[in-house]
DNA sequence: TGAGTAATACCACAACTGTAATACTACAGG
DNA sequence: CCTGTAGTATTACAGTTGTGGTATTACTCA
């Protein structure tokens, strides 16, 4: 496992602009979070340098441009963010965790379907996890 | 809803040690850290001053020591956290979030029966969610 | 070829965090 | 009464974050 950088708010709405479209120059990833809140463009430069230099993206330069990717995958963040809070916040209870969540949201019977069929695929074993 | 104060993860092991106890002094509170981090007990003491000026916790004095006690409660926390994730990373996903949570940790048959009876009691509306 | 313009680099700044040394205070025991 | 000691307050400091102004650089088009 990548050793998981943390990563702020505001980072992972940079992370959630690139990994979106795959690779993204300054201004897109600009105009991205433009639809949520009104950061400079320099500002944004900044952060997308920060975010390099800790290694969770990369960029090439095409042009006058920097065109920039993503280093750490959407699955690795909410891997380590969601191990995270189960662990620290919910002590590693699975259950209590699942049932904070469907007591405070509205989840559609599709979705509850879907947690079932899940479940039963765990129960199951038809997805072999690897015996450990 | 309280709005939500935002805590590191440094402050939530802090809140934890007075979750755990309903009231703890420094001390105490200190002990509780110990277990699992080296800090100075005076390091502990700046970090319940702030918490309690951010109003995540309060103290009285009792003699000369303070006995602090948290404002905010862990449930809150859990779900404001959890709903932060949820949100933010899982852009309010549920069965992706279960997904993960059950593939990437072990969970005990036990565990499972626990979360299939919450869904069952959702699906046939035991207890009632609002009709949206 | 020169000027406008679009990009990035560089710098600044305040707030917050993690961490602790040091100073101050008040009670307990002699 | 004096002093050790246990406890809190004050101060410090470096690193990170959020935010943006200003300086540079380098195309593009007349």
């Amino acid at each position: 496992m990548p050793e998981s950088i943390p990563l702020t708010d505001l980072q992972i709405e940079l992370m959630r602009a690139l990994w979106s479209k795959d690779e993204a120059t300054v201004v897109e990833v600009h105009q991205e979070i433009s639809k949520q809140r009104d950061l400079a463009q320099g500002t944004i430069a900044t952060l997308l340098n920060r975010l390099e230099k800790k290694g969770a993206i990369t960029h090439r330069t095409e042009g006058r441009q920097f065109v920039y990717r993503a280093l750490v995958s959407e699955a690795e963040v909410r891997r380590s963010m969601l191990a995270q809070v189960a662990d620290r916040l919910f002590g590693g209870d699975v259950p209590l965790l699942i049932h904070q969540l469907l007591a405070e949201r509205e989840v559609s019977p599709g979705d509850l379907a879907e947690v079932k069929a899940l479940i039963a695929e765990r129960e199951t074993g038809t997805k072999r996890k690897p015996a450990k």
